[in-house]
RNA sequence: GCUCCUUUCGUCUAGAGGCCUAGGACAUAGCCCUCUCAAGGCUGUAACACGGGUUCGAAUCCCGUAAGGAGCGCCA
């Protein structure tokens, strides 16, 4: 049996961090089994549901590379199928029409609650065959009354529901659309999927649903209900806890395969690896490794993670995420290889593609603005006076490469008895404009003899801003 | 309220009865390295929710309690 597993998200929110750690998991599981992964986006709910939410799922999928196999399905797309199964449920006496109204509901509902029972439909409809003029019936399933149903969770274990706990759900509305529970059935079925990955907030969810999939004559799934991802504080995910689209991302500048190995991590464990890169998540990935508890989301871990990723990838595959970074910043980059150099000179100081970005703006352009701090410290007189000196060997230097600044560098400070930092700080800030960049010969050697002339000059001459044309 | 789920350092986790004086990672503190910032190395602080059992022996099994979460919609 070839495994068949599936990610099904609504779009009346947008794709956060939680979602993608369950497509993860099925995506992981299907190509794990050499199994196929289906994507269904479950847009029933035409109120609520948004183009954009849509298009974050697909941009989202695509940007983690988390290819399906099939769709995207839309359930919307699917009505005449739905419509068909519950005429035959309908036909079979498997469901029946409930002509309640919402207020009569609300009233059962609230009683209930001041008797300190469950919430649940009385099945007051069950059996009659009369209707009431003035109300569109919805349609309910006739939910078994006694026994249990056992789910066989993959991660949970057994887990035992009693039928009379369960009421008789509405699986389509007074205007006739079906709701989710039934889809889902009826698509799980149809699509042949074999394995349920979700969150474990669908658990309740799952024994209705094996009830309508046993109606329906079709064998239960194998389920597996995947722990879910709380904010930072340990709150439930949402808006106010960091439950951003999963695009921000992308444009924070993070590595997909460092979001995946971070968001893998989260519930799900291989011993005592942290690291892991895509194909090894696919080969080790099981589900019988994944963990029950809720885990907090902790963007601190994500960032080391993100570097890591950013230190062992081939500088060439890295070359068009930070091209996009930095036309982010209004930066025209030239060819590949220089930004391939910045990559391997800037990986080991920044976190992300986007702090590589804003960090490496003094390779491009010709002049460069420098921090009044910066200039205060290395720039005044002392530092002034080493750069003055300095500028005199360099321009001398034969040819232009690291070692040979460096050799400039450390028999300037050696001879004035000087240490390297006295002589390499004044000329950083001249040539980057701030203390902080890769070491100094490489750095020079990347900027080049013309612009570090020129920028030393301008730097000497107190006009930081002389030729500064680098974007903010 | 009822039903279901969960519980190891601040966070992510290892741990499937003796290997646990509870291991790793992020974060944090100190030290080393060092031209800046980092990266890297070393060291430290820090956890089995609580109470009962079962057993020669329990983080691991069982039962309670507590705390947290989910569901109980003509939402998904």
């Amino acid at each position: 049996m070839t495994v068949v597993t599936r990610f099904a998200p609504s779009p009346t929110g947008m794709l956060h961090i939680g979602g993608v750690r369950t497509a993860l998991f099925s995506w992981l599981y299907a190509r794990r089994m050499g199994g196929k992964f289906i994507l269904r986006v479950e847009d029933t709910d035409r109120e609520r549901s948004t183009d954009e939410a849509v298009r974050v799922i697909l941009e989202g999928m695509r940007w983690l590379e988390l290819d399906a196999d099939e769709g995207p399905y839309y359930q919307t797309q699917r009505f005449p199928r739905y419509k068909e199964v519950i005429d035959r449920l309908l036909l079979e006496g498997k469901a029946y029409r409930c002509y309640c109204t919402k207020e009569e509901l609300d009233q059962l509902r609230a009683e209930q609650m001041a008797r300190k029972e469950k919430p649940r439909y009385d099945g007051r409809w069950r059996d009659r065959t009369d209707s009431r003029p003035g109300v569109d019936p919805v349609i309910r399933f006739r939910n078994p009354t006694e026994g249990e149903v056992v789910v066989d969770d993959q991660v949970h274990g057994k887990v035992v529901f009693r039928n009379s706990e369960l009421d008789d759900l509405v699986i389509a509305r007074g205007d006739g659309t079906p709701t989710y529970n039934f889809c889902v059935v009826v698509d799980d079925m149809d699509m042949g999927v074999t394995h349920v990955i979700r969150g474990d907030d669908h658990l309740n969810n799952t024994p209705r649903q094996m009830n309508m999939l046993a109606a329906l004559g079709a064998k239960t799934p194998s389920y597996a209900h995947v722990p879910m991802i709380l904010g930072a504080d340990g709150a439930k995910l949402s808006k106010r806890h960091g439950a951003v689209s999963v695009l921000q991302y992308e444009e924070e500048g993070y590595l997909p395969d460092a979001l995946l190995n971070y968001l893998v991590r989260l519930g799900w464990s291989h011993g005592d690896q942290e690291i892991f890169t895509r194909q090894q998540m696919i080969e080790l990935f099981d589900i019988a490794d994944v963990n029950k508890a809720a885990s907090a989301f902790n963007g601190e871990k994500l960032l080391w993670l993100n570097q890591q990723h950013m230190m062992r990838a081939e500088p060439a595959a890295l070359v068009a995420y930070l091209r996009k970074q930095l036309a982010s910043l209004g930066i025209e980059a030239g060819d590949d290889g220089l930004l391939a150099r910045i990559i391997v000179a800037q990986r080991e100081r920044v976190k992300t593609l986007k702090e590589m970005a804003l960090a490496s703006q003094y390779f491009f352009g010709e002049g460069v603005g420098i921090d009044p701090k910066a200039a205060d410290k290395h720039l005044r007189a002392e530092g002034a006076a080493v750069l003055q000196e300095l500028r005199g060997e360099l321009a001398a230097l034969e040819t232009w490469d690291a070692a040979a600044v460096h050799g400039v560098l450390s028999a300037f400070a050696t001879a004035r008895g000087l240490g390297l930092g006295k002589v390499a700080q004044p000329l950083r800030v001249a040539v980057t404009g701030s203390t902080i960049s890769p070491p100094i010969d490489l750095t020079v050697e990347m900027i080049g003899r013309g612009r570090t002339l020129s920028r030393i000059d301008a730097a000497l001459a107190g006009s930081s801003s002389a030729a500064v044309d680098t974007p903010a």
